[in-house]
DNA sequence: AGTCCACAGGAAGGGCAGGCGA
DNA sequence: TCGCCTGCCCTTCCTGTGGACT
């Protein structure tokens, strides 16, 4: 009997010719022309639409170098997405063109959100000339002075001029101080062959207090300050990147405006129009649809939303965890939180899963790091003689987060314990 | 004007991990 | 193996803070 029936499903099932899960998005070129690397932040465009003012100041201080000087050392200033990298790597690459073999400029870029002590700076610039790998310094164990000293030695090898870009210098000098932008500006006292300028990128105008004041003299004698893009401007830096890479038609009309639109309200951000604008066109693909609406726009805003959420709370610490869980519980009475209020929650739901608390001066410090991610909004505020304390509020969706943070193998005994947490809070 | 509260946040240092050279 | 290096996470101790209360 059950043999008949497996015969009769057999004979009823039509199974598509398609011979391969993939075929169908493979074959899809309906919107997408070419590569969509083009639509990262990675990608430097041939031209850089409204940035033609930097360029020609950066590309002024850097020509020196060109005519055998040594440019001077520049800061540059502006938000997420206001073109700065994308200018100096235009820069750099547009050096490299009309270099010789006697007027060249080399160009060492270092990301310090990547590399993000002196140690590893230093170590990344001084590698970055080196083949061998036994002469390579290593990722620790050197003094810094050690390897400050090999970079000296190998840049004056080269017999050339050198510059060092500083991306997210700001973070660097937050972190770690000016002991190495003190040591980098006075590098060329101990050159004899070559020179070395640098090119500082940082989003915080207000880093350079942080700095000495020779280090500050020394590291700004040329400050470029970018202002953000209005909803204009990112509209034309779309439209540009748009006939590049979608086949012509596959944008609605309404698609690039609204994309521009959002991202100026969120400070003229051109990284986020170009990724608005990438995830909305693959949500169309995926779709099997041969244009790009609006709606899909709005998908891929909050798509991008969820995603930045959800890959921050995966990334943090076990701690951290813990903490973020007890002010969802404690948000689950008050959507307004102290320090107080959640270092309370946090103990309790340390000892209903049997983990170590740390001491409320760490948690005071977990707390401003989830705010530094934009996790939690937090700010301090006295309350006379109820005390001075942070006034905290989550910033996140709070089912997708909870659920998140209870599928997490750390906290995963939170679900047993929940129960009995819970008489404890109250 | 002085007191009080509930922290904020700086400074110093301990402990540990990972790596190197002697 | 030992001493030294850096980086990281954490604690302890301390002073500072703003506004309500006395």
């Amino acid at each position: 009997m059950s043999e008949q029936k497996v015969v009769h499903e057999t004979e009823t099932l039509r199974i598509p010719l398609q011979t391969n899960v993939f075929d169908k998005y493979i074959a899809s070129d309906a919107i997408f022309k070419s590569d969509r690397e083009m639509l990262r932040p990675s990608y430097i465009p041939k031209v850089l639409p409204h940035r033609e003012k930097e360029i020609d100041q950066l590309a002024a201080i850097v020509s020196t170098g060109l005519r055998g000087d040594r440019p001077s050392n520049v800061l540059i200033f502006g938000k997420t997405g206001t073109g700065k990298t994308a200018t100096v790597k235009f820069i750099a690459n547009e050096a490299s063109r009309v270099s010789t073999a006697s007027t060249s400029i080399d160009f060492i870029y270092v990301n310090c959100c990547e590399v993000d002590t002196n140690y590893s700076v230093l170590q990344h610039m001084a590698n970055k000339f080196i083949t061998n790998p036994e002469e390579r310094a290593p990722y620790n164990g050197w003094s810094i002075e050690r390897v400050l000293s090999l970079f000296k030695d190998m840049v004056d090898k080269q017999k050339r001029l050198l510059i060092v870009v500083l991306d997210e210098l700001d973070r660097l000098v937050y972190k770690t101080g000016d002991d190495l932008l003190y040591s980098l500006s006075r590098v060329n006292d101990d050159l004899s062959n070559s020179k070395v300028s640098i090119v500082g990128i940082a989003n915080d105008l207000k880093f350079t207090d942080f700095l000495d004041a020779r280090v500050k003299s020394r590291l700004g004698e040329e400050r470029i300050v970018f202002s953000p893009y209005d909803a204009m401007e990112l509209t034309d830096i779309l439209r540009l990147r748009a006939d590049l890479v979608f086949v012509p038609g596959a944008l609605n009309d309404d698609v690039i405006p609204l994309c521009a639109a959002i991202a100026a309200q969120e400070h003229g951000d051109a990284r986020r129009a170009l990724e608005l604008l990438r995830v909305a066109a693959e949500s169309a693909e995926r779709d099997g649809r041969r244009s790009v609406e609006t709606g899909d726009v709005m998908r891929a805003k909050n798509k991008i939303e969820l995603d930045t959420v959800t890959e921050t709370v995966k990334t943090l610490p076990s701690q951290s965890k813990m903490l973020l869980l007890s002010m969802i519980i404690y948000s689950e009475k008050r959507r307004i939180m102290t320090t107080g209020d959640i270092y309370a929650t946090y103990h309790n739901l340390c000892n209903s899963i049997g983990a170590q608390p740390l001491t409320q001066r760490r948690i005071g410090d977990l707390i401003s790091e989830l705010d530094m991610l934009g996790i939690v909004r937090a700010r301090v505020r006295s309350f006379g003689r109820g005390g001075r304390t942070k006034e905290i509020e989550l910033a996140v969706p709070l089912n997708e987060t909870r659920e998140l943070l209870v599928d997490d193998e750390l906290l995963s005994s939170y679900k047993n314990a929940r129960a009995r947490f819970q008489t404890t809070l109250i």
